[in-house]
DNA sequence: TCCAACAATGTAAGTGCTTTCATATAATTT
DNA sequence: AAATTATATGAAAGCACTTACATTGTTGGA
């Protein structure tokens, strides 16, 4: 027995109504009125409709559904802009698809096997630096993409002067008169064009600048693991000629100072300084001095910036470098 | 530079052809003449195009689609729930749909249309209570879900029992021989089945069943925003009968009263002990005693469970009770 | 050489659904 | 009660394709 999927014409007619009205109550159904829609759904149940897929997509003008492609879920500064890119989206018809990458060269074929091009109205990368071949395959497809954290030429993007935040922090080191410095980063500041290699960079040179010097092996590196970078704090703090401050390129590690600290009973802020970055929460409730980089507003503008070039394609892509602000709490004197 | 994605038309224009013919190149390329195909694969190429039905076919095949639907993105314990949630789903041949309620009385009609429309292929609540049509209407239309928090019969849940988190807390303080309590709850916790009353429940009832005397003056309540629980915590810590420990029955009130204790210069926990419950990364980070509940694990089974659920039907739905334990760290003596 | 058979393409009628526009009815305001 | 404004609906024009049918030009065998 084959029966025939039924369609929005079946239950119409069963119904009583118009196909428009049966459209409506599965898109919209505010408008139409509650008798109508108990009919339709009942209509709907006694048939087993089914909406084709295929067909809605082709009526549609959009999807109405944009993508957030993240590395996994693991680092707090994603949330925070998770966090906007939310709240930005949840106020529009739009719904957040989550797109989790773990290797960075799977996207490519992610990409490639048109999954993602015509189920997706746009995307925005966060905290990722694609292959250049991701780069070029979302530019021939044409994909609306915004980037946050890493910017692309070609694409709009939201992101910090990482190097002037590192530099910022050094300035407002000195002008706290301290005297020797450690820094605490994480592994991949290796590689030279990641943030936290970038805040390195800045912290270092300006520090140089204003005549104090920095010893390579009082820069750290940790993985992105509480216990490791505890243990590589107290590295650092166990040293007989300590450091009078760190500077922990990250608020997560500023917390493993801080946790070091208590464990070798050395008093913050007067014993030692410390000061994070990022400006996540959990410094504000651990009261950590650190620079904010307006995490959530990162998330904001940038949904704002899709939704924008989603409505008018034509517009002019656009770098936004958010401002660096330190907020100064109790981890430094 | 094109904005518009373009369509077989573009392509049969490009070409010089009819767009039956680009059709035909998809879909029956043997009965196209190869100078003609040639000339179509040259301009599908150049013009970037996609056939949309295809693409949407393709995808349809391989990946499916799970809904999340969680109240707006602001506590910490969904964040958790969250990851947990997600490193399964990043396994699969699953994305994960976000959807955001803000109100309650919209998930109806917003479940009868996505569902029908943007094909879901379960859902997972998180801490949500629904009403009841709604919970008719997902059984009535035979939705995949698992609930997170909030168990609902009929449906696969993960939640903990609450009370007996109360309880434990209860336990555990009067075994460290505190003598004067004090509550921090949330607003909420005046509606009788939500978690934060239950837990206020559980401790009440364990405390008097020791003896012990809790003044209703001495539960506050505060809403979701530090500021206010701050001074709520103020509030008990100035009194002249000030308790000698408080329960918090959220981690983030418990960061309140930290910090309300910090300003006002009562030592933790040698002049107060205080208590968390949930056992986020926030108190881990800040050495908070708390009641973890496996904020992250329950992400995990619920997906797992949904997962299973969608591959086998048939499957029994089942109600997990995560374990409760005390994490003792440094807010407690 | 003529005609059947075929190959290559275009024309246009669907496909199931969305959405704009117009209309009829109901609810407010004056 | 008339005039204005909302609300609920239908008619019909898309949307991006597919496909049945028609047309044209070739080919090959008698």
């Amino acid at each position: 027995m084959l029966k025939k999927d039924s369609t929005i014409y079946d239950v119409a007619k069963s119904a009583g109504i118009s196909i428009a009205t049966v459209s409506r109550v599965l898109n919209n159904p505010d408008i139409v009125s509650t008798s109508t829609k108990e009919k339709v759904y009942k209509s709907m149940e006694t048939l087993g409709f089914t909406p084709k897929a295929e067909a809605r997509d082709r009526a549609k003008r959009h999807i109405g559904r944009i993508g957030v492609i993240n590395p996994h879920l693991t680092f707090p500064s994603f949330i925070h802009r998770l966090k906007g890119i939310t709240t930005i989206i949840d106020g529009t018809s739009f719904e957040l698809s989550m797109i989790t990458i773990n290797n960075k060269d799977d996207i490519d074929q992610y990409l490639k096997s048109k999954e993602l091009t015509h189920r997706l109205d746009g995307i925005i990368v966060l905290s990722m630096k694609l292959n250049r071949s991701t780069i070029d395959l979302l530019k021939k497809l044409r994909i609306k993409t915004v980037f946050i954290e890493f910017g692309e030429e070609g694409f709009s993007s939201i992101s910090i002067d990482n190097i002037k935040g590192g530099e910022i922090v050094a300035d407002f080191l000195i002008q706290k008169s301290y005297n020797s410095f450690a820094v605490l980063t994480h592994n991949d500041a290796t590689d030279d064009e990641f943030p936290n290699s970038m805040r390195v960079k800045g912290f270092c040179n300006r520090l140089s600048q204003n005549g104090y010097q920095l010893d390579d092996n009082n820069i750290l590196y940790s993985s992105n693991n509480l216990k490791d970078a505890i243990s590589k704090s107290i590295d650092i703090l166990s040293k007989k000629d300590r450091p009078e401050v760190i500077f922990a390129t990250t608020d997560l590690l500023a917390v493993a100072v801080i946790k070091a600290a208590k464990r070798l009973n050395i008093k913050i802020p007067e014993e030692l300084g410390i000061i994070g970055f990022d400006g996540t929460t959990t410094s504000e409730y651990m009261d950590i001095t650190t620079v904010d980089q307006s995490l959530e507003i990162s998330g904001k503008m940038a949904a704002e910036l899709l939704l924008k070039k989603l409505k008018k394609p034509e517009l002019a892509t656009q770098t936004t470098f958010l401002p660096l602000k330190i907020v100064e709490r109790d981890t430094t004197r």
